[in-house]
DNA sequence: CGGGGGCGATAGGAATAGCCAATCGCGTCC
DNA sequence: GGACGCGATTGGCTATTCCTATCGCCCCCG
């Protein structure tokens, strides 16, 4: 048995297809179908089924997939940890960004991740929280900036900044001429909210203290991204809160919109680095951390220095 | 990089001595330098320091060892996963008992487990709750017998039985004819312990309700096993708290000691099976556990059915 | 119904990596 | 100062792994 032969495993797992799996280990497909066929007539146990179309891990396969992948992504983490134990701010860093805070932030962390950690090119993947967590879990991603309470169990965080969330509203909204407003002066039925999945919209939720809105037209409004919701703001449909670092791109861009900053110190969402607690790394993500915290512009607050779970 | 190498790394590390390590592993010790070597080279960071003598970990290495030390487990678990699939029932099962249980379940165990367990040797660890639970999460070890409260995090436990304990005193002792006893009526000056690390020790001075007793010639009666424990009562140095089923075999011969039920539901101690949580062989465990519920002998009392945290 | 294409398995030969026995170099200890 | 213990080195063999080319199978489509 060879810790190749289980990486073939878990990729036929993964892509469900020898052809497409041997070329993602960069070895031709008979030699993966040998190695395969190898390692099940070693261990007496038929991993993968083949129907001529379709290939899918067995019942009895199953365990052995997760017990192969638990041992690749091991000698992962030891390959990172040895490049770590020569330069821990050496070799790219894969960050995930939540979508609602990806565009904005990442025109200022690039430049100064590029000055504080030369050595390390970010990779950024931006999605939800939902599908950044397992990424991390998997050892697929190096850290990820959410912006929800910090999962416990396998991961950590340090937290990078507190951003408030501001009113958005269409130049005609009476709203829009308010210094300041509160949430209770929100309309909930003209309150429009971001796609399922977003942590913004459960913020936005539970701000207005409704879990269960859902009624009048705001029901079939669900943007897919802050862009889009913005966008219809200043058609007209409707308000929605932002956080405050989407406020400053589009309340300069043209006056189509109005920003109205929210009192209450509640009204907040805190902005958090995670990262797999035994990343061999630790000390690139904690720079990036310090880069990020660093890099963000004044009208967010940054965290008390240090708060890991 | 290969499993192999990684085998090689874990068993230096283990044992200090590349000689020694090569024995374990099963080949000469020119092939094992060679590859830690080629390792070394790989990665880019030297493991192992050895000046002439003695053989360390460089604190660089450290990491390295862990991670290699994850993939060899899984590795291992893969193994028995697949082996496990075929016949769970098949194969050894390496178990670690405390040394205040082994002696007296043993004789009931092994041949009711080659009854129920044909194909299952047993290989049995007797040691202190303390040192058999690392191997449990070392992998060493697929599950053990032991007396205290099942500790959470990665382990998993199965109520086996209750076990009352007895008072023990010398044929001349006045609390010797009593037929039964309150755990008021012992004095604590007279009562002999255990050596440190017994948990038998803990759960006497706890009933007794003198977490640092250690006054009186007692203290100087640490005794590194139960039957040497029980021969100093017998010699007429004191009394002691003894597992029912260590009673039986003394009580009977010749009459050296006597024997005393104490009063109060308390004083027993629950007997639990504990094993790694992620075990592969999950059904031969639950075989064992139900195998020996059922070969413990009447004196103690079958935990009810299914207790697991 | 019969050819084309996609997919995994098979065959044979070449490159590579791992292994062993023998030996070396270096320290320590008697 | 010689013997010994320990890890590193050397040279040659073997087993594994890999590749290209090809096969057999099944599905799809004309």
């Amino acid at each position: 048995m060879n810790l190749r032969d289980l990486q073939y495993v878990v990729s036929v797992a993964d892509l469900g297809h020898f052809g497409r799996a041997s070329a993602a280990c960069n070895v031709s497909q008979p030699t993966l179908s040998g190695q395969i066929l190898k390692l099940e007539n070693e261990l007496g146990v038929q991993v993968f089924e083949r129907d001529g179309r379709t290939v899918r891990v067995t019942e009895r396969g199953a365990a052995i997939v997760a017990h192969a992948r638990r041992a690749v992504n091991a000698a992962a983490d030891l390959i990172a940890a040895a490049r770590a134990s020569r330069d821990p701010l050496d070799g790219p860093i894969r960050l995930g960004v939540i979508a609602t805070v990806g565009p904005y932030l990442t025109p200022y962390l690039l430049p100064a991740a590029a000055r504080d950690l030369p050595k390390a090119p970010l990779l950024l993947v931006e999605d939800l929280t939902s599908h950044l967590l397992p990424l991390l879990s998997e050892g697929k991603l190096d850290a990820a900036v959410i912006a929800t309470d910090p999962p416990s169990d396998r991961l950590e965080s340090i937290d990078l900044y507190d951003e408030a969330f501001w009113l958005m509203t269409a130049p005609d909204d009476p709203l829009s001429r308010r210094k300041s407003a509160r949430i209770a002066d929100i309309d909930p039925t003209n309150l429009l909210l971001l796609a399922d999945g977003h942590c913004l919209r459960d913020q936005a939720l539970d701000l207005c203290g409704q879990p269960n809105l859902g009624g009048g037209a705001s029901a079939d409004m669900r943007a897919a991204s802050l862009e889009t919701l913005l966008h219809l703001v200043a058609a007209g449909f409707g308000v929605t809160l932002a956080p405050r670092m989407a406020v400053d791109t589009w309340d300069v861009n043209g006056g189509r919109l109005r920003a109205v900053p929210l009192e209450g110190k509640d009204v907040t969402r805190r902005v958090r680095l995670v990262f797999r607690r035994d990343m061999p790394r630790r000390a690139a993500v904690e720079e990036l951390a310090r880069t990020i915290r660093g890099a963000a512009p004044p009208c967010v607050s940054a965290s008390p220095p240090q708060a890991t779970p």
